[in-house]
DNA sequence: CAAAGCTCCTGACCGC
DNA sequence: TGCGGTCAGGAGCTTT
């Protein structure tokens, strides 16, 4: 599923190409994801230059310009949402079924495919840009200066639910889901139940920086498999990492071996993977 | 306001 | 081979 690395990757693969490219026009084929297209919104984009690709928490941010006036493309992949990159001087795949939204760029299409449709494409102009409420809700960027421990234990410290939950919730973190959140707590050595403000200082700062090494490393393995995502289909979006813990139920932990086995629990409507033994539950008294 | 529960969707997978 | 049932989860909404 795309989370923050996922996203960092497929940002790290168009950047390079579709920037500084001019939009020739966008096709839509499906009215109805998540939300409906904004139909006239995204062909007032036509002739608009690509200036810039970034990304805040899980979401996507494909910025435009023409002359003084700007717009932002939002691109949120949902669970099975991916882009594809078509290089025009080479033949191009046929549209596909799930091929929702189509942007012509002059050398290439990026095409927004997504089977579920639990993600969604919207776009807005100018001073509309910054207010987007989306934007306004997400919380700190895990991979940024701002993310401190002491930042971290505050926010913890106000959250009498389970860590699993808090971890999840993009109000206070921006970027994290379900595997990520899993590897980090088997990581730190946290039990996806504990209770939020019950965890000591010390181990929220082995939490903070389990967070920011499980991003780090997805990020890397993912930039690494950009070389070859040509050779597959070419879908960007989509990598393989080596999970620790996520979707390991049965297996032997690789933390303390033996005969300890990974248990599962659903919590917030989410499989949840963890060793009873290594990961130690903290409750509020 | 926090937190829990439900909903959307369809491909993949399993058992018979 | 086919068919029905189950599972996966991000975010928004409703309820408590």
């Amino acid at each position: 599923m795309p989370e923050l690395p996922e996203v960092e990757t497929v940002k790290a693969a168009i950047a390079p190409k579709i920037m500084h490219q001019q939009l020739q026009q966008v096709k839509i084929f499906r009215p109805d994801c998540r939300y409906a297209f904004d139909k006239p919104a995204f062909k007032q984009l036509s002739n608009y230059y690509c200036s810039n690709v970034t990304r805040r928490g899980k979401l996507l941010m494909i910025s435009f310009a023409q002359q003084a006036q700007q717009a932002c493309v939002f691109v949120h992949l949902g669970m099975s949402g991916s882009l594809q990159l078509q290089d025009k001087k080479q033949a191009m795949q046929a549209y596909g079924k799930h091929d929702h939204l189509v942007f012509c760029f002059d050398s290439y299409e990026l095409r927004y495919n997504d089977p579920r449709r639990f993600g969604w494409v919207d776009v807005r102009f100018d001073e509309h840009i910054a207010y987007y409420p989306f934007l306004q809700k997400l919380g700190v960027e895990p991979l940024s200066a701002d993310f401190t421990v002491a930042h971290l234990y505050t926010l913890l410290q106000k959250r009498k639910g389970d860590i699993k939950a808090a971890l999840l919730d993009q109000s206070l973190i921006a970027g994290l889901g379900n595997i990520y959140v899993c590897e980090a707590l088997f990581m730190a050595k946290i039990h996806p139940k504990s209770s939020s403000c019950a965890i000591p200082k010390a181990k929220v700062k082995l939490l903070h920086d389990a967070i920011v090494k499980v991003l780090a490393r997805a990020i890397a393995a993912g930039g690494s498999s950009i070389k070859d995502f040509k050779h597959s289909d070419g879908k960007l979006g989509y990598f393989q990492h080596q999970f620790q813990i996520y979707a390991k139920q049965g297996d032997i932990c690789i933390h303390c071996g033996g005969n300890q086995h990974v248990e599962k629990c659903i919590q917030a409507a989410r499989s949840s993977f963890y060793c009873k033994k290594c990961q130690k539950l903290y409750k509020s008294p």
